[in-house]
DNA sequence: AGCACGCCGACT
DNA sequence: GTCGGCGTGCTC
């Protein structure tokens, strides 16, 4: 057995006669004076060690995982140097009862409407709860009605609500165009490498059709009764896709992602596990669903810092679980990206994975990119009058910003320190409706003092989605605006249902508006600081920058009208914003490169980052360090990192070459509790 | 990770 | 005399 304690060994426990467990099955055994799950990894004649006093199983819940899902999971837990039974605790869910609250429209706009027709006069209550569920209502409202949860169940019953959470309704589909030449050729290409257990980076400016070829791609595999599994760095891109998928494929796929509710979440693990599972949308954590006979894997916008698991070990990367499983099921491993992580082109270039190109645009012509001073406001001179001239024209208006909240600092009047979080010691934000935020660990103030000289004054500074939406309502009065971020999100779908109406005329949003988004009545983005990436201690600054423009930009001129973008920035000849206004990845990526391989960075070394937690991390660390260094090995640190939630924490940084995930095994085998280890990271705070 | 043991200091 | 702080060590 596989237990979920950091010890990493096996457990041997006698199986009671009459009892049905298999390699896979989650069952409960006593562990000391408690019971724990844990997941049977081997069935063995005999006990592996003499001496051992067996105790037996108590009971089992039954199949969990199939015996190759193991061999997945193991292969996440040695690069993280978890045991694999935390390993397995952290990626395989447990059964659940499927609960409300986590039900999503499966129906088109034009069904809907049938739909309440038909129920108007023999289920009027169960017509009311559809239509406010097609409003893209919350369940919070919907709970108001009376009788809700029976008129869902009988919803679900009918067909025309399907229990998987996805945070915004159906949309119509537009008809599915034919593939052009170069589509065609890169979807026979993929579909060549299925059962090879082949990579292959599909590399397309935005708009160039790429979902075209997953989504075919996904039908020519479920047509041989295969599976395939797409992958999106973020929740609010699933429902988009899905509907697409749904279109496309004839019957629904499965959604799979963090924030589905226990039972819904259990539901398609299950499915996937009895070969039930022929497609499945999902975030990162799907990349584990156990599908059977697996085709392909899809991992869009390959680049996305969201594939990475980073908040608890095992710290991993989505694109290599996926490749993991290409090695172990055969699938093909289809990377998509308009500006691929510099690591994964350098992959593609030296050969080691397959190489796609898409140049055509779909649709018109590509938006017109110019960079514009931010002259220290939020909204420059020449944005403002973008957006009205936009406006005038009847387009709407997309502004980004990758920060929440309304100032994001606070000054002391008195004694001139930043006003921090207690526990984490990072500067706290200032939100209108729920006062100072710590984003870290989500602590609030409302009416704070300074710590320091115990002032309640303070001068607030910064710039967050909050102020921008504040800043555009000034400006543009009777404008109809709307903010998308994380604090708003709750609301996604209904925010998105009245742009898609055209009913909101300027979003305003983080990230989360920032890619995949598919409005053709936007017509200019505006990139409120472009240069917000590129301060923080990361390597991969100057990547971001260019990722986040074009992906930002690449929402502009969707439809028939040509797209704007505006991108504010004080430094318009750095060279990734530069070549990002152009487009221009194979210039970037020579610059990019040459950069990391004059500082030794990723492709050039392979970092790993250790984070110890407690007072006495600094020193473990230097003992570390001083096992690890040997010649080819740098060790960088250990250097204090702020606080989380308390706990003092500090971090060393180990550059090596491709021998170090080995030579680092060999001196820790298994991390201690105090110490993560993150091979690959792409955080250093 | 839990959970118990065990060894010290503070309080009735 | 006893309660409880958390360092240490074990779990088939």
């Amino acid at each position: 057995m596989a237990l979920p304690i950091p010890h990493d060994e096996l457990f041997d426990y006698l199986v009671p006669e009459g009892l049905d467990v298999g390699v896979g099955h989650r069952v409960q055994v006593p562990l000391g004076k408690r019971a724990a799950w844990g997941i049977v990894v081997e069935l063995l004649p005999a006990p592996t060690r003499e001496g051992l006093q067996l105790r037996p199983l108590l009971r089992s819940a039954g199949p969990a995982l199939p015996p190759w899902g193991i061999d997945l999971v193991a292969a996440v837990a040695r690069r993280a140097h978890v045991t694999l039974g935390l390993a397995l605790a952290q990626t395989v869910p447990t059964p659940a009862r499927l609960r409300a609250g986590t039900l999503g429209l499966a129906l088109s706009p034009a069904d809907v409407n049938k739909a309440l027709e038909e129920m108007r006069r023999r289920a009027p209550r169960q017509a009311a709860v559809l239509a406010l569920v097609a409003e893209g209502r919350s369940w919070e409202e919907l709970r108001t009605v009376r009788g809700a949860p029976s008129a869902l169940r009988a919803l679900v019953r009918k067909g025309f609500l399907q229990p998987s959470f996805l945070p915004f309704a159906y949309r119509e589909e537009r008809p599915p165009p034919s593939l052009n030449h170069e589509q065609g050729q890169a979807l026979e290409q993929v579909l060549g490498l299925v059962g090879e257990g082949k990579t292959c980076l599909l590399f397309g400016p935005p708009a160039s059709g790429k979902t075209e070829v997953y989504l075919e791609a996904a039908r020519a595999v479920a047509e041989e009764r295969r599976s395939a599994v797409l992958l999106e760095p973020e929740v609010s891109l699933l429902p988009q896709l899905w509907a697409r998928a749904r279109g496309r494929l004839g019957f629904d796929p499965y959604a799979y992602h963090g924030g589905l509710a226990p039972g819904a979440r259990w539901q398609a693990w299950e499915a996937a596990l009895h070969g039930r599972l022929r497609c499945a949308v999902g975030t990162r954590s799907a990349v584990f669903l156990p599908a059977r006979d697996l085709g392909l894997v899809v991992v869009d916008e390959e680049s996305e810092p969201a594939y990475k698991q980073d908040e608890r070990a095992p710290y991993y990367h989505a694109r290599e679980v996926a490749q993991d499983r290409a090695r172990i099921q055969g699938c093909a491993v289809l990377l998509g990206s308009a500006a691929p992580a510099v690591t994964t082109f350098h992959r593609a270039e030296i050969g080691e994975i397959g190489l796609l190109k898409l140049q055509e645009r779909w649709g018109g012509a590509p938006p017109q990119v110019r960079a514009v001073p931010k002259s220290g406001k939020i909204l420059g001179a020449e944005l403002q009058e973008a957006i009205r001239r936009h406006l005038d024209h009847g387009g709407q208006v997309l502004l980004f910003l990758n920060r929440l909240g309304f100032f994001t600092g606070a000054i002391c009047r008195g004694c001139h320190s930043l006003l921090r979080c207690p526990s984490c010691a990072l500067g706290l934000v200032y939100h209108r409706n729920r006062g100072f935020i710590c984003h870290a660990c989500g602590y609030s103030v409302a009416h704070p003092r300074c710590p320091t000289c115990g002032g309640d004054r303070f001068r607030l500074f910064g710039l967050g989605t909050e102020r921008v939406e504040h800043e555009v309502k000034r400006c543009f009065p009777g404008t109809p605006v709307a903010r998308l971020d994380s604090s708003t999100s709750r609301d996604a779908g209904g925010i998105l249902a009245a742009v898609a109406r055209g009913e909101v005329r300027i979003l305003v949003g983080t990230q989360m508006i920032g890619k995949g988004l598919d409005f053709p009545g936007i017509t200019l983005v505006g990139i409120i600081d472009a240069d917000l990436l590129l301060g923080r201690p990361d390597y991969r600054g100057a990547e971001r920058t260019y990722q986040v423009i074009v992906a930002a930009a690449g929402r502009a001129g969707r439809g028939t009208a040509r797209g704007e973008v505006l991108v504010q920035t004080d430094q318009p000849d750095y060279y990734p914003i530069r070549h990002a206004l152009t487009g221009n990845y194979g210039a970037f990526y020579q610059e990019e490169l040459n950069y990391r391989r004059t500082l030794r960075y990723p492709p050039f070394a392979q970092l790993v980052r250790l984070v110890a937690e407690g007072p006495q991390g600094p020193q473990r660390l230097e003992k570390v360090g001083r096992a690890v260094a040997r010649p080819g090995v740098e060790v960088l640190g250990p250097s204090p990192l702020l606080p989380r939630r308390g706990i003092p924490r500090a971090q060393l940084l180990l550059r090596g070459d491709k021998d170090l995930p080995r030579l680092l095994h060999e001196l820790l085998p298994l991390a201690p509790t105090w110490l993560r280890v993150d091979p690959d990271p792409l955080t250093f705070w």
